[in-house]
RNA sequence: GCGCCUGUAGCUCAGCGGGAUAGAGCAACGGACUUCUAAUCCGUAGGCCGCAGGUUCGAGCCCUGCCAGGCGCGCCA
């Protein structure tokens, strides 16, 4: 348990102690908060709950207070000191010494410190990436990548079952343009003149493509193409596209349980069962030759088209019939990561939801920023139209996909992100990624030098962390303490970068305390001390690191 | 025109289901390498939290209006 739950614990026993001797009249618990304040004049925790309690209970919030105070029977060992501060504030101080128990509990977890049984029992889905396979992943798409990938990885720390999805979006009008790009590309290479319309993919990959297609496939036909021809083009450019982005992903450290083929959607005739579960409960008609999904009765602005005058079902229908597989499936969240622009996008998604009659699971969408590239501050073009943006893959040649990740997980998700390539790659303190995995490889080095020095820290008797009583050594158990509650709150937030910024302080501490102190010297005993408490932050570290899909390097 | 997101130090951003005196990094300025890694550390300076109202014991956070930037508003995907 972390520091803090145990301080609400200590509340919540005195609030039941008040409530069953009758000093307080309570109905069930209030929702009252543990909170670390912003000056240590005000303890190491603060609780609001006499505030919370003071209207209903009709008394004055200090009074409360002051009830709350007497009734508090703490762990021995544990309050140094109990205030009641300003308007009804509780402040507590801890005995130094109770700090020290985090050490235990970090060695007691044995690389899961800050592992959390939150959500136990709780099956969450996580579908991120999901670009369409009409060409290379680009830096926005590096950024949910990143977001997701870090999500499910939290997610899985705070004991949900997670699994990580791929929707590959294969079916419909773009692949047949993708068809048609490859096919006019293999025309010019065979040297016929064609006019290659705008509306085609224009990037160099297409030419590419269409040269290997040549080469293994055969000449195209000259003129006007057939359908079976287009059809071959297109499966064959996005299959060929596909393995590309699997490869970049897997080179970016991002792995997917499922990856979903919209085809298996019509294959499976999921489409049809889920038009007939709306169908069932009134959310579908018909109008102007068309068939329509009742979005404005779940507060959409619209009513949407889900099946054209033509036939066709639209790109929305194959989301519905995803969702609706998705639950079906049971899982008890779903969260879906897309790019920003396609906000206007989920409310009639949400819409769905209830349509379809689903209670007790819930979708959550997260929308992501665009990431602006820079080269020396200066934006570096980016025009899908025109063909030149930059990819996934070039950025991660070019910086790394450490720096890469780590900047994608410095920002929440729905903050404008910068990325300057120069920046980036620059091994300086305008670079906070090596400032992180800097302190973790000077621990290693230490640890280096202590088993050359064959110092045996790790079997040090427990005693010996009583000479831990420096103000930074006090300030890095703090740190470490709290990490649980931080990751619990990246999880429930669905924030990742609540990781990324707890890191880069406790990393600065580390740098600190490293600076004006020495771990390992003559004192045999604060010399395990402090290696015990060191080795502590190196597994935080560590095991942040791991939670972004960061290296954490033992040598720089 | 309507909707969503954003507006916090010169720059990039945090600010934990409203909490006490608003933080960090970078840049600027001044210092520290005979040390377990200077990819580091120490110090200084820097703010009508876009503006105006409102809600309450208390607002950077919630509500309303306005201003500025971004993105969306297809029987496209």
């Amino acid at each position: 348990m972390s520091m803090k739950k145990r301080v609400a614990e200590v509340v919540a026993q005195a609030l039941e102690t008040l409530k069953t001797n009758g000093s307080l009249e309570l109905s069930g618990m209030p929702l009252f908060q543990v909170d670390i304040p912003k000056t240590p004049e005000h303890g190491d925790f603060a609780t609001n709950a006499a505030l919370v309690l003071a209207k209903p209970a009709r008394r004055p919030p200090r009074q409360v207070a002051e009830l709350i105070r007497e009734a508090i029977n703490p762990p021995p060992g544990m309050l140094a000191r109990v205030d009641i501060a300003g308007p009804g504030f509780i402040n507590f101080f801890l005995q130094e010494s109770y700090w020290l128990q985090v050490l235990a509990d970090i060695a007691a977890a044995a690389g899961r410190y800050g592992h959390s049984s939150l959500g136990a029992g709780k099956r969450v889905q996580v579908e991120f990436v999901s670009a369409n396979p009409t060409g290379p992943l680009h830096v926005g798409h590096g950024r949910g990548a990143a977001l997701g990938d870090a999500l499910a990885n939290i997610l899985t720390c705070t004991g949900h079952q997670v699994e990580r999805e791929y929707y590959i979006n294969d079916v419909g009008s773009q692949m047949r343009t993708l068809g048609l790009s490859l096919f006019l590309r293999a025309q010019e290479v065979q040297g016929e003149q064609v006019s290659f319309p705008e509306t085609c993919y224009q990037g160099d990959y297409i030419k590419e493509l269409a040269q290997e297609y040549l080469a293994g496939q055969g000449p195209v036909p000259a003129g006007e193409p057939d359908a079976p021809t287009l059809d071959a083009c297109g499966r064959y450019a996005g299959e060929a596209i596909l393995r590309e982005i699997r490869q970049d992903l897997e080179d970016f450290g991002v792995r997917f349980d499922t990856w979903y083929s919209e085809t298996r959607l019509f294959e499976n005739k999921i489409v049809d069962r889920a038009f007939a579960a709306l169908q069932e409960r009134g959310y579908l008609y018909e109008a102007e030759g068309a068939l329509w999904f009742k979005a404005t009765a779940f507060g959409d602005e619209k009513d949407r088209v889900v099946r054209r005058q033509n036939g066709a079902t639209t790109y929305f229908a194959s989301d519905i019939a995803y969702h609706w597989e998705k639950f079906q499936r049971g899982y008890d969240q779903v969260i879906d990561i897309w790019g920003a622009d396609h906000h206007g996008y989920v409310p009639r998604l949400q819409a769905i939801v209830p349509a379809l009659g689903i209670k007790d699971q819930k979708l959550t969408v997260l929308l992501v920023q665009l990431v602006s590239l820079l080269r020396e501050g200066q934006p570096v073009a980016m025009t899908t139209r025109g063909g030149t943006f930059v990819t996934l893959r070039q950025v991660m040649d070019e910086v790394g996909k450490d720096v890469a990740r780590f900047i994608f997980l410095s920002r929440r998700a729905d903050a404008h992100l910068e990325f300057d390539l120069e920046l980036a790659k620059r091994q300086t303190s305008e670079n906070p990624v090596y400032y992180v995995q800097y302190a973790h490889a000077r621990l290693a080095s230490v640890f280096r030098l202590a088993g050359e020095k064959g110092i045996a820290w790790q079997t040090a008797p427990p005693e010996v962390l009583t000479r831990l009583n420096l103000p930074e050594e006090l300030t890095v158990l703090k740190l470490l303490a709290g990490y649980p509650d931080i990751v619990e709150a990246a999880a429930t937030h669905l924030e990742p970068h609540r990781i990324t910024y707890c890191l880069t302080e406790l990393a600065g501490e580390l740098h600190s305390y490293y600076y004006k102190h020495r771990f390992i010297s003559d004192d045999q005993e604060l010399t395990q001390a402090r290696l015990l408490l060191v080795q502590g932050v190196k597994a935080v570290l560590d095991h942040g690191l791991g939670l972004l899909g960061v290296e954490a390097p033992e040598a720089m």
